[in-house]
DNA sequence: TGCTCCCTCATACCTTCGTATAGTCGGCCC
DNA sequence: GGGCCGACTATACGAAGGTATGAGGGAGCA
């Protein structure tokens, strides 16, 4: 039993690689190549074992063969975009035309390789997928927790909290939805402390991120 | 002399669509067509033709061959970001192939297609230009003009409200700053006037767009 | 030299904020 | 019924914010 590879195991945390492709082939050169380069690769022959498959809650990206056996790339795409699986994509294809890659950038996708693509451009496209999704992850992370916190607030310390950090005074506040001004403060000063906010520069710019003026 | 035509001048307002390709009577076609849909089109046969001219402003786009006589689009499309003019441009190509459609997007264009086209699928590309343009235009007017605000503080002004937007009390700037809270009282005060903020999270959503506390 | 602008500070006064203490009321769960 | 929670209110007080008045110093400019 490898004791060191308990502690910040890399195999738990690295990156890694989703490969949908029904060549065989295909997903044992990707998968020597990608982990020539230290990265963790997870194959696949379908749309569907994929989508049943566990994804690890690490930096992903997926590279997927614009034909595939049941669906096409592209609407496969789409569905995943539908399904919240915000992982950026990378397409290979042996035989697209540009309206397809037109579509497919569109829609998003990362990178569009023409098979055969040289190792490196596959590399480059991955190493840039990963960054993507590495800065995309960290920036969820930050709005979910906000919104987590927000979750806890009662329904008058949500409408307080969008009072005040529209700029309006407690007394202001108070009058719009007619109390009192110190159950304002009260309301306000439990949505500061259930929100950790320390100051109400930290409220408003939480309320910013939770997009409670833009609506 | 038309006399309706003086107030609210739609020739004066209306979007304009830059058109660059050597060929006379792709030049032509287009400019018919878009002008069918009540579009304003400028033709142009060269890249430094279009750089010479004055562009209007208001929202645009910009169509582009690929294959232009004397850089390549993709290269022009570098140039125009590097120039600041950050127009949505549609590429145009008769002999494409799938590594130049993925630069072109990556870039940032917005569309890609292969001549000839479908007159319908241009149009839908021009429009989603100008839409794109549109609220392109919005945002970054609305950015400029605090900037604009911003750029009237004097040094200390400026000081001040980047601490006070972090959340950090008057007595706190003054210690930062090694002044008398009643100076950083001062500083605040007029600084909220000059940027116009009659609040403090109004302030703090300025010193958000400003960028005042991601660098 | 006089003027303007920026920066600095003090005293004074009022407003607003934040919290502690204390109490009422209604709904929900065991 | 008792306990808990959310909502509401009052009084009170210290801390922080905001502005007005007054004033001095230094840099730059006509």
């Amino acid at each position: 039993m490898d004791h060191a590879g308990r502690i910040g195991d890399p195999s738990i945390s690295a990156p890694v690689v989703y490969v949908i492709d029904d060549d065989l082939a295909i997903r044992e050169a990707l998968d020597s190549l990608l982990r020539s380069v230290g990265l963790r690769v997870s194959g696949f022959g379908s749309a569907s074992a994929f989508l049943s498959a566990t994804l690890a809650d690490v930096p992903s990206c997926l590279i997927l063969d614009i034909r595939l056996p049941e669906v096409s790339g592209l609407d496969f795409q789409m569905r995943l975009q539908g399904a919240g699986i915000a992982m950026p994509v990378i397409f290979m294809t042996g035989h697209g035309d540009i309206p397809m890659t037109v579509r497919a950038m569109k829609a998003g996708a990362l990178d569009f390789l023409t098979k055969p693509f040289r190792d490196q451009d596959m590399l480059d496209a991955v190493s840039r997928a990963i960054e993507v999704d590495k800065t995309q992850r960290a920036s969820t992370r930050a709005t979910s927790q906000i919104k987590e916190l927000y979750d806890t607030l009662t329904l008058r310390e949500k409408e307080v909290m969008t009072f005040v950090t529209k700029g309006l005074m407690n007394k202001q506040v108070a009058a719009e939805m007619s109390l009192s001004e110190i159950t304002v403060k009260i309301h306000r000063g439990s949505a500061m402390r259930k929100m950790s906010a320390r100051t109400l520069a930290d409220l408003v710019r939480m309320a910013e991120s939770l997009g409670l003026h833009s609506d």
